[in-house]
DNA sequence: CAGAAATTTGACCAGTTGGAAAAAACGTTA
DNA sequence: TAACGTTTTTTCCAACTGGTCAAATTTCTG
């Protein structure tokens, strides 16, 4: 399985910006383009992140970049480069733990681990997953595509990863789908709806001890439920 | 518990339109206003949970709503009172069926209804989530005030409510602000990533029956988990 | 139906937005 | 250090933005 790869308008990798190089072919990157273009992506998935594609401006994204506007669309000359360039970047990362779902290991420790990592991502990478959900809500216009086409596919194999556990009786028979869906939206419910969480939990609990907690409950959550025995 | 309301800037509910009445009491309003800012609303409903507050124009409402610009100021004579109208609305109407559990109720009917609730919430009203879930995204500007009091004063004591579940051992011990939290997330994921789900589920699952399919799978999760008795 | 009130429209405005162009400043290397 | 490519700044622009205003039109009420 490649990494899935938003389509997009071929970022140009180096050739310092914009100003099309006639013919020759482009150069190798220099270290300041290197170390500017990581300072913008960072910026930008700050803004973006918050304010939607539509929401957020290249002023915002400049000044948090500690840039000019102009300077900043030296090195992506448009809004929707520097979108797309994140977006991909976050879809392989976010996959990552999907993917690694091992058919011949025991389901358990599987699922366990899935559950764990899937919420290590939305500590360590909140802004990213907000992205995503941002892009999900207006309809995945830049996405939706490789939704149809790449996860399905992911998907649809690890369901059947999941159905073999099932005829194995190693865990009870459910719809695997749902059982995806019920596990990103409950991990990556702590990194898009962050401010909630934190407000309800209040100032004892909001804590980062909160993804501890979270990580037991759901644990519980998934492998026992709530009813006693 | 009174109906939670955002802070807004009142509205001034009827008084034909912006242009202040002097001093007079104001008048009733007609039924063109009533109809009128009926229209608004949903147009604004659509447009606001698709882009966001920032990301969404006063243009494109009122060019969903059938009217002019203008036409449409002279209703709502600021952007941010539509979006605060909307908000507003959505989170009385969201937090309903939280209010209606019961302590008095057996627990496992309770929560199993608790759920099927929300996730009919999500398929009637998915505008609505989404437009929740964008001021989430952006920090909840407006609302965190209201979460940090209101909504955190109705969790707390619906947590209270489970605890007395599994004093009485009606229910497994666990934190019960977490599985407020993991409800939520569920439910509210298949409207705010429906695109998503349509398209990982494909043509064939992604019809209607998937809310049915959900909530099946739900109930067993929340009551069973996935481990074989 | 006349008059008043409510509604709608068209023209307009100042501020913001994404982006272009060109020149100035800077760095690197022969 | 001179020359060249890279980076940054200044200036600018056309389209879009939220919102105003007065005039025109429609609707309601006596």
């Amino acid at each position: 399985m490649p990494p899935i790869k938003v389509k997009m308008l071929e970022t140009e990798g180096g050739k310092g910006g914009a100003k099309a190089a006639p013919s020759k072919r482009p150069r190798a990157q220099t270290r300041i383009q290197r170390e500017k273009q990581e300072v913008i992506l960072e910026a930008a998935l700050d803004v973006f992140s918050r304010e939607g594609f539509r929401g957020a401006t290249i002023d915002q994204i400049a000044e948090a970049a500690g840039m000019s506007k102009p300077n900043l669309l030296y090195y992506f000359p448009r809004k929707e480069e520097i979108y797309q360039r994140l977006l991909a970047e976050m879809l392989d990362i976010w996959l990552a733990p999907l993917r690694e779902i091992d058919s011949v290991g025991d389901p358990i420790p599987e699922l366990r681990s899935y559950l764990r990592r899937k919420l290590e991502m939305s500590r360590d990478y909140p802004r990213q997953s907000r992205l995503f959900a941002n892009e999900m809500l207006q309809g995945a216009p830049r996405v939706l595509e490789m939704l149809e086409t790449d996860l399905k596919a992911l998907v649809d194999e690890k369901a059947k990863v999941m159905e073999g556990w099932m005829d194995a009786g190693k865990i009870v028979r459910t719809d695997p789908y749902h059982l995806i869906f019920s596990i990103w939206a409950t991990t990556q419910h702590y990194a898009d709806f962050d401010v909630q969480v934190r407000a309800v939990l209040g100032k004892d609990r909001g804590g980062e001890g909160r993804f501890e907690d979270a990580a037991r409950f759901l644990e519980n959550l998934f492998l026992h439920g709530l009813l006693p025995k």
